[in-house]
DNA sequence: TATTCTATCTAACGATTGTTAGTTTATTTG
DNA sequence: CAAATAAACTAACAATCGTTAGATAGAATA
């Protein structure tokens, strides 16, 4: 009998085919102004089929959103969990920070939706994200504070606005950087100089 | 006779109405979902009387996008004209982060309109709004290039990069600064003690 | 006062929206 | 092979969309 363990594969590929479709077009043109339509055959169906996979375009629209942060937060959290348990503030910060571009690009149709998008969903879809997003908020409360523990950030800084700068900051990449044009490593290098030289203790004694 | 300057009174305030209804609009909906019967509500009229004062729904946002830079390419650059011109590096771009803030809250349907529906308005109205763009960038590009020739930046700094980051960091404090549970100036202070320890040669020295 | 212009309203147009119901074709299971 | 389930299709619904045309008030002008 083999292992029946794949239940559904098919539905499977055409849900996942939905989601990028959805994505792709919330990205470029906003939530109101994609018809189902529209994604349907971005997806190589019709319309009425999108219903046998998602009840309404609320819920796609908020698995879109949720999509787009866990993927981030899973590159972020697996890559700092293989620091060392010593490691320095600069390269708890700098890891996140390079992880966090590499994983906006990497799924950029789903990030760049969720920072598009998210001001204009339905306030259930954005109730529908929200405890996702505090997640993400919470791993990078957890990095930035074990990198103040590591006495490697400068007294008078507010943890939370510069959370809030920095991740404010990378997403708002998503709006000029070209990941073909660059590469998205020197990027990170690049952001990661500037914030950190303005939060690292040990970043002074310039002339 | 008077003085027979201002034509057309009752119209120009009737404008003023439609374009402060759809911004807010915009805002918090997305260009797409907001319709011209719901701009025309907000404004106090039929939907048919806006067509009176604008040629089509992507005049109207053409000229919402355009007012949110221009108002605060104005703040910026009428503040950044009142120092003395052997200010230093800190004061000049202290300065331009302070009033991009101020002017942000303070014309908040504006730009947060801008900053949140440019990405997915009519191609003709991006390309309207290019220029109000790329003038305020260069307004940019010059404080830094300012502050960088009075020797208050440090050498590896990518200028772009940095005026990047800096205006997608303010803009981005759009989706969370509350300016009634806050005070702008203070978020402007706190913003700019981050972003100008990692930028300016003379703010090392720390412990 | 008669006329013209300004600013609005009303009513309708074809197109498109999210969604649903019923049907048909593949695929899996017994 | 037969029965059952999965996954798609077609066609239509009421509602709403941007936009237009023509009528109608009020204000300014002559």
């Amino acid at each position: 009998m083999a292992i029946a363990v794949t239940k559904k594969p098919k539905a499977n590929v055409s849900r996942a085919r939905i989601l990028d479709a959805a994505a792709a077009l919330f990205r470029d043109q906003g939530y109101a102004a994609v018809s189902l339509r529209a994604i349907a055959a971005a997806a190589g169906m019709q319309s009425g089929s999108v219903y046998y996979h998602f009840g309404s375009k609320e819920e796609i629209v908020t698995e879109v959103l949720n999509l787009g942060i866990e993927r981030v937060h899973d590159q972020v959290s697996t890559t700092i969990a293989t620091l060392p348990v010593d490691a320095d503030a600069a390269t708890l910060i700098k890891t996140g920070i390079r992880n966090h571009l590499k994983a906006l690009f990497a799924f950029g149709a789903y990030t760049s939706a969720n920072v598009r998008i998210y001001g204009q969903v339905p306030a259930s879809a954005r109730q529908g994200n929200l405890a996702v997003r505090r997640r993400y908020e919470g791993l990078w409360d957890d990095i930035l504070c074990r990198a103040q523990a590591r006495g490697g950030v400068q007294g008078g800084i507010d943890l939370a606005a510069f959370r809030l700068l920095l991740i404010g900051s990378l997403n708002a990449t998503l709006e000029w950087f070209d990941p073909k044009r660059g590469r998205v490593e020197d990027l990170a290098e690049c952001y990661a100089d500037i914030l950190l030289g303005g939060v690292l203790t040990y970043g002074g004694g310039r002339s």
